[in-house]
DNA sequence: TATTCGTGGAT
DNA sequence: TATCCAAGAAT
């Protein structure tokens, strides 16, 4: 803590945010969420941007405003729509905490969204980023929005060698953040740090012959830019071996399944499945056997129609895909489904069961 | 605090 | 091919 408030000692703040604003105005980036200001829209950008890359969203937000162009379109639409608009963007209750937020803000603060720091940061889904996003880039505020962007940065202006994988972490940055904040543009100021970490000091190979703020860069002076951010964390993913089936009634709908509301993919529809297990049994009878134990659903299998592999970020799933013919009459329910192929459309899956129904279609046309 | 939450692009 | 990783939050 000592050795960047020395740091932060050695910059020229005015002339630091100067440098950094007055670049951040010329050369940023014609983004769909930044054609105005509605606290809404800024709300939805910053959480679909959690995690996930720029040109990646643009599409979805688009759509998504398209779809909810108000709080109170969010509020009023059934879940299942909105996880439709979120279909393939992942982590998923990421969305399904944005409309409880929405739905609060529409009860407790008559549709808006509220500005201060500690309201804000109670709504569902908003973290100490997104609160200083929306109340910075919304509502003009000078609260630290500090990112992986940020953090990134910072370690180098300054010189800091605290590891950004540790959640302590981040109360460095805000404190540094605080200190150097434009009072004038905490907006212009906080997106420019996080534009700057998108489009010039890059996680690897920094553009530092480009940088507007090099000459206050105490890790270029150093000569450690390359160093610099400290990241331990080892990414231990394990393996999960599963089989799915596509089941067929008599009249050639495919049995569907919603996922249990919390955990991984919650409240997603899927194609049904079991973790397998090792056994002395061959897989086919396990899956039969496991099929009826774990959904109560008696099954005919005809045949292996492939093998995929899903990787999430903190596992694997291993996929054999069946095909198969349900052996009695099914009682539909919430959680349980016959539908056509046309109305599989309606419903939101997780790419995993994309990557199926297109092994499927294959299949078909051999 | 460490782990759980997705996905697809970059290197 | 394997690893990392991208505008994090909840648990």
């Amino acid at each position: 803590m000592l050795i960047e408030q020395e740091n932060i000692e050695n910059i020229n703040i005015n002339a630091f945010q100067n440098d950094l604003i007055t670049w951040f105005k010329n050369e940023q980036r014609n983004l769909p969420w930044r054609k105005d200001q509605d606290p809404y829209k800024v709300w939805v950008s910053e959480i679909m941007l959690q995690q996930t890359r720029v040109d990646t969203v643009i599409p979805y937000f688009n759509r998504f405003i398209e779809w909810f162009p108000t709080i109170e379109d969010l509020a009023e639409a059934e879940e299942d729509k909105v996880l439709k608009a979120w279909e393939g963007l992942g982590y998923y209750s990421r969305v399904r905490n944005l409309q409880s937020a929405v739905k609060e803000v529409k009860e407790k603060y008559n549709g808006e969204v509220p500005s201060s720091p500690e309201e804000i940061a109670r709504l569902k889904g908003v973290g100490p980023y997104t609160a200083g996003a929306i109340l910075s880039i919304a509502y003009g505020i000078p609260e630290p929005a500090v990112d992986g962007n940020v953090m990134r940065v910072l370690s180098r202006i300054l010189s800091i060698w605290d590891d950004i994988a540790k959640p302590a972490t981040r109360k460095v940055f805000e404190k540094a953040v605080r200190t150097l904040i434009s009072h004038e543009d905490p907006s212009a100021f906080n997106q420019a740090l996080m534009e700057l970490g998108a489009l010039i000091c890059t996680p690897t190979s920094p553009s530092c012959l480009l940088c507007p703020v090099r000459e206050h860069c105490q890790g270029f002076y150093e000569g450690v830019q390359n160093e610099l951010p400290i990241k331990t964390k080892k990414t231990k993913t394990r393996d999960v071996q599963l089989a799915a089936a596509i089941v067929f009634d008599e009249s050639g709908k495919i049995l569907i399944h919603k996922r249990p509301e919390s955990g991984l993919l919650a409240n997603l529809w899927e194609l049904p499945s079991v973790e397998l297990h090792h056994s002395m049994q061959n897989e086919r009878e396990q899956v039969i056997d496991l099929f009826n134990q774990n959904h109560n659903i008696k099954i005919n299998l005809e045949k292996i129609i492939g093998q995929i592999e899903h990787v999430f970020s903190h596992l694997i799933w291993n996929i054999s895909v069946y095909t198969g013919k349900i052996a009695f009459t099914l009682q539909e329910s919430e959680e349980w489904k016959l539908v056509t192929f046309e109305e599989l459309e309606e419903f939101a899956f997780p790419v995993s069961s994309q990557k199926m129904f297109r092994l499927y279609q294959e299949q078909l046309e051999e």
